[in-house]
DNA sequence: GTGGTCTAGACCACG
DNA sequence: GTGGTCTAGACCACA
């Protein structure tokens, strides 16, 4: 995997570490990421996107925690060997109902009708 | 307008003050909360959803800071005489752009299809 | 809950962070911390103890993390309202489980009987 | 001695060649390891163990730092000539002092009585 | 007042 | 080479 895969927003209010553990997270449900295979080491994160080397350590430490992750001594992390791609498309898209419940109560708060909203997405989606 | 029109998610990690700004820009925006009405006192919405009076006077000093709502003295806060609903569809669309986008970047690092996704949020916004 | 209840050893091979939550984990099992109950500040013990707070505040935020603490805003962190003390002897004694099996290894290795070292566990344990 | 005689565990959190030092230490103060006796090259107990050969290499270093082994050129290492057996008792119990007196602080942050941690304990050693 | 985040840099532990 | 830990200090977000 090459540092590029991640995408980093400095100035999002989502903390650095938290982006980079819940892409992680997507990325090795989709299959993006397969069990076993090596992360680009800290340094290389921070250098590529210009942030501290701490912050990269500590978003892989929570995603060790987490599961997601295993230090391989000497290696450096890898994709937990117990992580599967998550095959099912509903469960993939479990993940996502928070966000999708959150953005519906906006869409009722402005009083929008569905369609418009369902066709940008789509738009944005590459339909 | 009442205490309850109001969504309070004291340990959603979006800070509490600006859910309530939010939420007044879309009520605002969609009509449901039009110019002059009167907003319940901050008293009354801190009881209501038991949070620090502290808080919801900071949002509404947040909103008043950004003109979405006015004081009148000896009554309280009231939408800005200036707020008018936003009629364009579109307009009121642009407000969720963000989102939507953000929305689509978890969809693509997912690698799940459009189709899924476009479906359950209808049924989330069919209700 | 005061800042003296945690004991911090500098000079462990067990780094800092998880010496506090590894012994939150167990004053929380055994009811000695309360459902509820409020920490110390982050300050308050990294200055009782002579250490970094960012120390302090990396083992809150792990024990969050897991759980065992929830964070109360502008209060400061709270035993996890579903954190009750385990009841059963039995469960608490699983917590040492690891432990003992590798004293056990350990033992044995030195061919010693277990009288001895029953002994001298026991005369440790005040009896 | 049989490179199967060490118990190696990756994913201990104890660093290999801590594990590997330690318990040569305890076999040969138990006598499993006499003086001059040879020891399995580093080759063997790295491929026997699939760990990599310098971290046996950095604990057989370590331990003849230590005094435990001896190289002896063209053979390989040997425990020490120096070494005996530890005969007392409780000069081989002093080795576990600190691993007994962590055991008890624990016992007593999950309050838990003398009993049953030394039942379970008994247990352990009895089999 | 509370905790959270990030930085820059030192130093260690491990393989 | 890898990641881990800790420090000192700045600054922010929240109540």
């Amino acid at each position: 995997m090459d540092a590029s895969l991640l995408t980093i927003q400095p100035n999002a209010p989502e903390p650095i570490y938290r982006q980079i553990v819940e892409q992680l997270r997507r990325l090795i449900a989709s299959g993006q990421l397969l069990a076993g295979e090596l992360l680009p080491s800290v340094r290389d994160v921070a250098g590529f996107h210009a942030i501290n080397p701490m912050t990269v350590s500590r978003a892989y430490g929570m995603a060790e925690a987490e599961g997601l992750l295993e230090r391989m001594r000497g290696k450096g992390m890898v994709v937990a060997a117990t992580r599967k791609p998550i095959q099912s498309e509903s469960q993939r898209l479990a993940l996502l109902e928070a966000q999708l419940q959150e953005l519906a109560r906006h869409v009722n708060e402005l009083e929008l009708p569905a369609d418009p909203v369902l066709r940008r997405l789509a738009k944005l989606l590459g339909d």
